[in-house]
DNA sequence: ATGGTTGGCCTCCAA
């Protein structure tokens, strides 16, 4: 089974490239960001008609926006509110799995909670998420927890550590928040399972480089990250870097991870 | 140290 992220900046403009990620990888289950559009204006008649039957979104005009898009059933499906109305948050059950999809704020520029309010936003957000968890999900809970989440947690997350220990999305306190949410939950960061912390990783690449391949200033904002019941189910990663060079592209690519169905998992 | 681009929309905000 293969589950897929993938901050799309707005869905309407990048339906093309959806289906071509569809097509090409043909992922079971795929969670989109930054969808920007509102439920009634949702793509939906075209993933039917590409196999993907079964969808769960949460939209609002321009900003935000995330959606749960499935071959599979979904038995069950429901949208946390954390903090305000923003649309960041929808999750399904599928299977005996219950899959969580968030867009975590980005935090606007300035690092610094008393001087820019999105900025608090964004680590408010992170600490919601940590205790819904843990007044609602329990070591027993089947949990994939995925998204873009806004943050470059290691050090081989970004170009370079140094360079960007003040900027939003790779500040200390950032880092330490995202790290704390993620053992705390007991869950498994999918691809540093794979990849070795001294190997670099990203999943972003700015918009503002003229070449992003040749400055390959890239970082890792989006994550897949499954519970410790499901590490033995875990059997690759992949991010798909070449979607950045795509006609029109997304700022970030999408990132897959593929699991054991629960039917041949021993 | 700075500025660079993109998407959606109401002339600028968020990323």
């Amino acid at each position: 089974m293969k589950i897929v992220t993938w901050n799309i900046n707005s869905i309407r403009l990048r339906i093309v490239l959806l289906e071509q990620l569809l097509m090409t990888h043909n992922p079971d289950i795929v969670l989109l960001q930054e969808t920007k559009v509102i439920n009634d204006l949702f793509p939906a008649d075209a993933l039917h008609e590409i196999g993907y039957r079964h969808l769960y979104y949460q939209g609002q005009k321009s900003y935000n926006g995330v959606a749960i898009i499935s071959k599979l059933p979904i038995d069950a499906s429901f949208s946390i509110k954390l903090y305000n109305d923003d649309k960041r948050h929808v999750a399904v059950k599928i299977g005996d799995l219950e899959i969580h999809n968030f867009y975590i704020p980005a935090g606007g520029d300035i690092p610094d909670i008393n001087e820019n309010p999105k900025f608090r936003h964004k680590l408010e957000y992170v600490q919601l998420i940590q205790e819904w968890f843990k007044a609602n999900r329990n070591q027993e809970s089947k949990i994939i927890l995925a998204g873009d989440l806004n943050i470059a947690p290691l050090e081989h997350d970004v170009w370079s550590s140094k360079q960007l220990s003040k900027v939003v999305s790779h500040t200390g306190v950032e880092r330490a928040a995202l790290i704390n949410l993620q053992n705390s939950l007991g869950l498994i960061d999918s691809a540093r399972y794979f990849i070795p912390a001294h190997e670099k990783f990203y999943t972003w690449w700015s918009y503002r480089n003229i070449d992003w391949q040749k400055s390959n200033r890239g970082r890792r904002l989006d994550h897949i990250w499954v519970s410790k019941n499901l590490q033995s189910r875990l059997i690759a990663i992949e991010a798909v870097v070449d979607a950045r060079n795509w006609q029109l592209p997304s700022d970030h690519v999408p990132y897959i991870v593929q699991i054991t169905d629960e039917t041949i998992s021993v």
